[in-house]
RNA sequence: GGCCCCGUGGUGUAGCGGUUAGCAUAAGAGACUCUGGAUCUCUUAGCGCCAGUUCGAAUCUGGCCGGGGCUGCCA
C-alpha cells in the first residue's frame, strides 16, 4: 500500500518505507500531532496535521492529537477546545487518542530522578542572567556551573524540595549535565525544569515545576510510542538533545523528522502577530475570513477538502519556500467548482425595465444549479418587467473588447431571453436605468433563428430580489513577504482596504434559505458562503474568492 | 569565527548512475462554451558554480558560492 502509485514520494515517506522494509518498530507507523494550547491553529498547521494524520491514514498506521501543555503561563482550556474543533473540522480522526503532556508530568518527574541518580542531571542554582551568560556563545563555548558538581544525594534533595515549593520562581532549576563547550548549544547543559507558581488549566496546583520542551517532547514522544516524530525545521538542532535524554534513559526512541513549515504569501503566520492583530483590532477577531487561521477560512467558504488538497499538493522538503496565496485560492475554486450550487446575486445592481413585457407577470425561470454536477437538478427562479443585472455588464460607450450589454447590443439573460438594450436613462453622470426589450422567441436562452449573442450575463428579478450585505475580502498585506523587509515592522503593510461592505446587493430569494457557512457560486462572480452574523433580518454574505476573472486583466492592461 | 540544514522552469515539487529532465501552478496563444468560469490543445521556461569519479552525473565525492537556522527558566 505504501508503494502505491498515488501516494506522493518525499523524503519523510521515504524514510518510512525504509522503516517499513527493515520491520523497524515491528513496522508500526505511529504519528502524533502535538499542538501547544496556547493559540488558534492556521494554515501552516493544516500542513502538518494533513502530514501526520495523512501518512497514518496511508500506512494503515495510527495519529495521535496531543496537547503539549507544560507552560501554564501561556496555555489555556479555550485553545484546546478550539483545536479539537479545527483538527475535526479538517476532517481527521484521533479516535480516543487524545493525549496531554500534562498527564506525563509523574512519569517525566521519575524520569529526572533517574537521570540526577545516574549523575547526568543536577539542580542549579544560577539565576537566568547567570545561565544564560555562562552558557556562552555561538563562537565562545560556555562555563561549568559552580553548583554542576553536587553529589547526587544533594541534587535529589533539592530537586524534591523544588517540587514541594520550597522555592520561589526562578530560584533553581534542573539541568541536564552534558557539556558546556558543545557546538550545539542546545547540549550546553540545557534547563529541564523550572519553579513556576503558576495555576495548570488540567493540574490546576498540583505542581510548581513544569519541564521544558526539550525534555518534555522526547518523553511525550517515547511514551506514546511514536515512531516518526515530525516537526519542523528549527528543531533540527534539537534532535541531538531529543536523542540523548532517551538514550540515557534507555527507553523507546521515536526518530525525529524535520520538515519546513509553510509560508504563504501576503499574510502572517507567527502566533505573536495574529494575536496582535487580534488584539489590536486590525481585524475583527480569530475567525476573521482575511487571517489564515482555521477559523478564518471557515468563516471565509474554504472547504476542508480544498485545504487538504492544498496541503498535498505543496508536497514537503526541507527548503523553506513561500508558496503564492494564489495557489491556496486556487486549490479553492477547483473544489467548490465541482460542489458547489450557483445562484444569482447582484453586488452592485443596475436596474433594466423590459418595454415588451407584461407589468404584472411574474414567470418562474428552469435555471440549472451547477453545469458541472448533471445531478444537480434545476430550480425555479422568477423573471419579471424589471430586473437587476450588475454595473459591471453595461457600458454606455462600450470599448473594443467589451462585449456584454451596451445601447443596441444583444445579450443573453442566464437561463432566459435575449435582452437588447435600447435606452439609457441617466441623472447628471450617473446611469440610472436602462430600458430594453426581449425577444419572446428566446425563451429558455436559446433563439430558434440560430443566431448566436457575445454575452450571457445574470440577472434579478426586481419585485422579488432580497437584500443582503456582501463582505468582499483582499489579501490583508500589500507585500508578498510582509515580515521580510529589515528594519520595517509588519504591520506597516497592513492593506487598508482588505475588507469592503457591499449593502446594497440584490440576491436571488433562494439564497435565504441557507445557513451559515454554506457555501455556493454566485453565477459569474465568484464562490461565497454565508456568514455566521446572519440573522432574521439581515442576511450576511462573506466572498470566498472570485472566480478567475480574463476581463478584468483585458480592461486593466 | 563555531555547529546544523538546504540549493531542479517564475513558484511548488518528482527524479535514487543511462529519462526527449516528469507533474502542478503561473504566464502566453488558440479551441470550445448559456458563467470572459470550467474544459481541451499548444508554447515559453529549470538541474547554483568549479573540479573529480565513471563509458555515462541532476543523481556519487571534494571545494566554492548562495539561502536558512541555533546564544528563552518559550514551544
Amino acid at each position: 500500500m505504501a508503494n502505491d502509485e498515488k501516494y506522493s514520494h518525499d523524503f519523510i515517506r521515504e524514510i518510512i518505507n525504509k522503516d517499513l522494509k527493515t520491520k523497524k518498530n515491528d513496522s508500526r507507523v505511529h504519528t502524533r500531532f502535538p499542538p501547544e494550547p496556547n493559540g488558534h491553529l492556521h494554515v501552516g498547521h493544516a500542513k502538518s496535521i494533513c502530514l501526520n494524520f495523512g501518512i497514518a491514514e496511508e500506512y494503515n498506521g495510527k495519529c495521535n492529537l496531543r496537547f503539549d501543555d507544560t507552560n501554564p503561563i501561556k496555555e489555556g482550556d479555550e485553545y484546546v477546545k478550539s483545536i479539537i474543533d479545527d483538527v475535526g473540522w479538517l476532517g481527521f480522526d484521533w479516535e480516543d487518542r487524545i493525549y496531554y503532556a500534562s498527564d506525563y508530568f509523574p512519569q517525566m518527574y521519575n524520569y529526572a530522578i533517574v537521570l540526577i541518580k545516574s549523575g547526568k542531571a543536577y539542580v542549579d542554582d544560577q539565576n537566568a542572567n547567570e545561565i544564560s551568560y555562562n552558557r556562552g556563545t555561538v563562537n565562545k563555548s560556555g562555563k561549568n556551573s559552580p553548583y554542576r558538581d553536587r553529589s547526587i544525594e544533594e541534587n535529589l534533595e533539592l530537586f524534591e524540595l523544588m517540587k514541594k515549593g520550597y522555592f520561589k520562581d526562578g530560584e533553581k532549576v534542573l539541568r541536564a549535565k552534558i557539556d558546556m563547550s558543545h557546538p550545539n548549544m542546545n547540549m550546553r547543559d540545557p534547563v529541564m525544569y523550572r519553579i513556576l507558581h503558576a495555576y495548570h488549566h488540567r493540574t490546576k496546583d498540583e505542581w510548581c515545576i513544569y519541564p521544558m520542551y526539550d525534555w518534555a517532547h522526547g518523553l511525550e514522544d517515547s511514551i506514546e510510542k511514536i515512531t516518526h516524530s515530525i516537526c519542523t525545521l528549527e528543531f533540527e538542532n534539537h534532535r541531538p538533545l531529543y536523542d540523548w535524554f532517551l538514550k540515557e534513559l534507555k527507553i523507546f526512541q521515536p526518530q525525529q523528522i524535520e520538515f519546513a513549515r509553510l509560508n504563504l504569501t501576503y499574510t502572517v503566520m507567527s502566533k505573536r502577530m495574529l494575536l496582535e492583530l487580534v488584539n489590536k483590532n486590525y481585524v475583527n477577531g480569530w475567525d476573521d475570513p482575511r487571517l489564515p487561521t482555521i477559523k478564518g477560512m471557515k468563516r471565509r467558504g474554504y472547504s476542508p477538502a480544498s485545504i487538504r488538497d492544498f496541503c498535498r499538493r505543496i508536497g514537503v522538503a526541507k527548503v523553506n519556500s513561500n508558496i503564492p496565496v494564489d495557489f491556496l485560492e486556487h486549490c479553492v475554486r477547483e473544489n467548490l467548482n465541482k460542489t458547489v450550487p450557483r445562484f444569482m446575486g447582484v453586488l452592485r445592481p443596475l436596474k433594466i425595465t423590459i418595454e415588451n413585457y407584461p407589468n404584472d407577470l411574474i414567470d418562474d425561470m428552469n435555471v440549472i444549479n451547477n453545469p458541472e454536477d448533471a445531478n444537480a437538478g434545476i430550480r425555479k427562479v422568477p423573471f419579471s418587467k424589471s430586473l437587476y443585472i450588475e454595473q459591471d455588464d453595461f457600458m454606455e460607450y462600450p470599448s473594443k473588447k467589451f462585449y456584454r450589454l451596451a445601447p443596441g447590443r444583444e445579450v443573453r439573460l442566464v437561463n432566459a431571453y435575449f435582452l437588447k438594450c435600447n435606452d439609457v436613462i441617466k441623472e447628471g453622470e450617473i446611469t440610472k436605468e436602462l430600458t430594453c426589450t426581449i425577444d419572446h422567441n428566446t425563451k429558455g436562452g436559446n433563439s430558434p433563428d440560430g443566431r448566436k449573442v457575445k454575452s450571457t450575463i445574470h440577472w434579478v428579478s426586481l419585485q422579488k430580489a432580497i437584500d443582503a450585505e456582501v463582505r468582499l475580502y483582499d489579501r490583508l498585506f500589500t507585500i508578498e513577504n510582509p515580515t521580510g523587509k529589515k528594519g520595517q515592522d509588519y504591520k506597516d503593510f497592513i492593506n487598508s482596504n482588505s475588507l469592503k461592505i457591499l449593502k446594497n446587493c440584490k440576491i436571488e430569494s433562494a439564497v435565504s434559505e441557507l445557513k451559515p457557512f454554506d457555501r455556493f457560486q454566485f453565477l459569474r462572480k465568484g464562490y461565497f458562503c454565508i456568514d455566521p452574523d446572519k440573522n432574521d433580518k439581515k442576511l450576511v454574505i462573506n466572498q470566498t474568492v472570485e472566480l478567475r476573472d480574463k476581463w478584468s486583466k483585458i480592461k486593466n492592461n
